[in-house]
DNA sequence: TAGATTGTTAATCGATTAACAATC
DNA sequence: TAGATTGTTAATCGATTAACAATC
């Protein structure tokens, strides 16, 4: 209480891995589990897990662990995933496209509200509920939805531009999939996907 | 030299990422940088890109700087990626696709040269140069192309039993991109790709 | 030369782990 | 009760940063 000590960001990276798990034992009815259990699984020590989950609260109890349901909805809570939040995707490839279909955003707190290219092509085309808009009406629409978050998916010399609008629109939390880190005011996260470069990560221990 | 200390894995994982920005160096026509420029850009302390890269050996010079070409050349042998990785993709739905479809591997030291489906329906399809084959032939043909390295597209439901197969297929390195950690043996890596996670991480930090 | 920048050492900072009293 | 497990403190470990001699 009167926690006024800000929580290092390496333990907010760490409560989504700990609602996935949360997650997956919902499904198979599990209704407890210790931070040793949720440790194993994750390949995290159970000191790290119960030192992490200190920082926001009690949330077990001694000698029986954690209600998994419970400690998934207070997790929800504390990373305002407990509610649906809209979002961009501009650039409608392949990828941008995959990203539009893809289900499972609905179960963690996420909805693709607006899609954007700058291809005339592939403006007006239909895809699921959405229409593809022209970047002409980014800032309009993003503003008029009061959508937050982007994800960018476009080719990597358009990448910092694209910011530069979707800042501009208001948006405070980017996910990029280019791959070029980018530049944003204070204020703004950004987070990266780069597969090539978890896979070169990888290599690096392979033996040839 | 005799540097018998492993390297930090933290260390290593931060290589890629000076990588992209010095291919990002070569197309601007860029012929040296210096630690404070690569920070700069990178959001990282120049004194940490001095100390990353002395693990590795001296490959700048006091005054100017690195060559950006050369230091590039550098990075690519460390991870390995001066050279190409054959790679084999199980799932084959919008994701997948979109992996199979994707041409920045190629540049990066990859190539897709195996697609696999559980679905009948979708064995049997072309995709570009490639034929989506039945789980049935992984091993056989992961094995025969010597494939080190497989990506995971499927439902988080199939993930460990698809990662338990491509183990035993001899994959050593697995880029997961199903909501789920799995686990393997000593020996073999697995990297996450997991956008959710990564927005949930975001919006921790956004005022609602 | 003077200015710039490296590679490296030592100091600082922060994260992880071990241990245990409290208690269900 | 006895056994199990939490939340927390202190100790350990490792990573980052500051500083600077070396030198291009």
């Amino acid at each position: 209480m009167g926690n006024k000590a800000a929580i290092p960001d390496i333990v907010i990276g760490r409560l989504p891995i700990y609602l996935r798990a949360l997650n997956r034992m919902i499904q198979e009815n599990r209704e407890y589990t210790s931070s040793h259990e949720l440790g194993e699984r994750l390949g995290i020590s159970s000191a790290q897990i119960r030192k992490d989950l200190s920082h926001f609260g009690e949330f077990g109890k001694q000698g029986t662990g954690y209600n998994v349901r419970y400690l998934y909805e207070q997790l929800r809570q504390i990373l305002k995933v407990d509610r649906e939040w809209l979002m961009a995707v501009v650039g409608i490839g392949d990828l941008g496209r995959a990203i539009a279909h893809y289900r499972g955003f609905q179960a963690r707190g996420f909805r693709v509200a607006a899609l954007f290219d700058a291809d005339p092509a592939k403006v007006g085309e239909r895809i699921g509920e959405l229409t593809v808009l022209p970047m002409s009406q980014l800032v309009e629409e993003i503003t008029r939805q009061n959508i937050r978050i982007a994800m960018i998916a476009v080719p990597a010399s358009e990448a910092q531009s694209v910011a530069d609008k979707l800042v501009e629109a208001g948006v405070q939390a980017l996910l990029n999939y280019a791959p070029i880190t980018i530049t944003v005011p204070p204020g703004v996260r950004v987070q990266y996907i780069d597969p090539a470069a978890h896979l070169q990560h990888m290599t690096y221990y392979l033996t040839p």
